[in-house]
DNA sequence: CTACAATGGAACGCAACCGTTCCGTCTCAT
DNA sequence: ATGAGACGGAACGGTTGCGTTCCATTGTAG
């Protein structure tokens, strides 16, 4: 493509390290003091790289961060389809569970989060990457169980589907408390209650 | 008290008249800006007034968001015992709704759970002010159905908390969504489904 | 009337941060 | 070998914020 012949194949290697080691420097950045404390002098300095390497790549901050969004996006795993609204409720919460123990992501979609209530890029960014995909796979699961017939045909899928989402999330209660693994008891539980909430949710 | 013979009265009430016009500009920036870019100049500025009236009442910024968060916990209205579990129900979700509807206090809430994950007295204060007292509502709630054989005497209590919350919780589902006033036939519809999980929080 | 305490306002020193610019070095393609 | 381009590092000017200090004003108590 035009890259090749524009930038030396060697520089494009090099240019990919430098990017990554900006990003996974921005990342822990933001981690450790959120979005309006991190500082692209602590950023470069982490990376062990030139402020003038990162201004090259990104015009500001927030450009950069939006990037760290997808990034994080990106790191997300499909949900399997298992055949059973049991099992794939299961797995949902295991998944949701599991999003919730990661200390880095959780602390960033918080802070993010916060920040998305006064800017409106963010907030753009925050729903396309990471609401909508997540409420898609939610929705497809239960349309799978509708048309297996374990959920009724008239199911208000958009109130399963909230519902569902905020069931799998209970635990922890709340971002600053660390995340216990799931007790395989809770689990089995919490997915009957689930259950119990999704068959309620009639058109 | 000792104070009257160390302070003249009309001092007092000028004292707390400036006290209050800090306090409701900090919420003001706080919610503007949130903590981290909350400006103690702004706060100044905005309440008209000088930093030193503020310095003199408070030793810095945290200090004065912490009684921001006690000055927002205690605008919370306490919830009405009906009689019936699903009157109970009803009015702990339009009590719900309501809180969310309030731009102030969820941006608020929303940036100091976020600053909670990195200060360990702010959580501990978020926790004793906003978690706590909610949380022992809703337990309240259900255990006075379960008193009354509304629900089963076995309930799992500490689920079924969580299910109430975190189902009440659903609209708006993030903090940036403006929420938009809870329709009657939403809020029945709801209603089943919490009464339906709660039932299936079987212990 | 006098003494006093709190006030608004302005300025201070200090630190941090942003985004830019410059330098000398290094690595490639030619 | 040579030139081009990206590099790390350091410094810049300008802005912002914190917490402190000073001062002239205001209003009350005695």
């Amino acid at each position: 493509m035009s890259d090749s012949s524009r930038r030396p194949a060697g520089a494009a290697v090099l240019r990919q390290e430098v990017t990554g080691a900006i990003i996974e420097a921005a990342l822990a950045e933001l981690t450790d003091h959120g979005y309006a404390r991190m500082s692209m002098d602590a950023v470069a300095r982490r990376a062990g790289v030139g402020k003038a390497a990162i201004y090259r790549r990104w015009s500001s901050k927030e450009p950069l961060v939006l990037d760290l969004l997808t990034e994080l996006a990106d790191q997300a795993v499909p949900l399997p389809d298992t055949g059973t609204l049991y099992e794939d409720v299961a797995g949902f919460v295991r998944h949701t569970s599991a999003l919730r123990a990661d200390t880095r992501a959780m602390r960033i979609l918080t802070d993010l989060t916060a920040e998305a209530t006064r800017n409106p890029r963010l907030a753009t960014a925050m729903h396309t990457t990471a609401e909508l995909p997540r409420r898609a796979a939610a929705t497809e699961l239960l349309q799978r169980a509708v048309d297996r017939g374990e959920l009724p045909a008239d199911l208000d899928l958009d109130l399963a589907t909230d519902c569902l989402i905020g069931l799998a999330y209970l635990r922890p209660r709340t971002p600053w408390q660390p995340s216990e693994p799931l007790d395989p008891g809770v689990l089995a539980r919490l997915v009957e209650v689930i259950l119990a909430a999704l068959t309620a949710c009639r058109g």
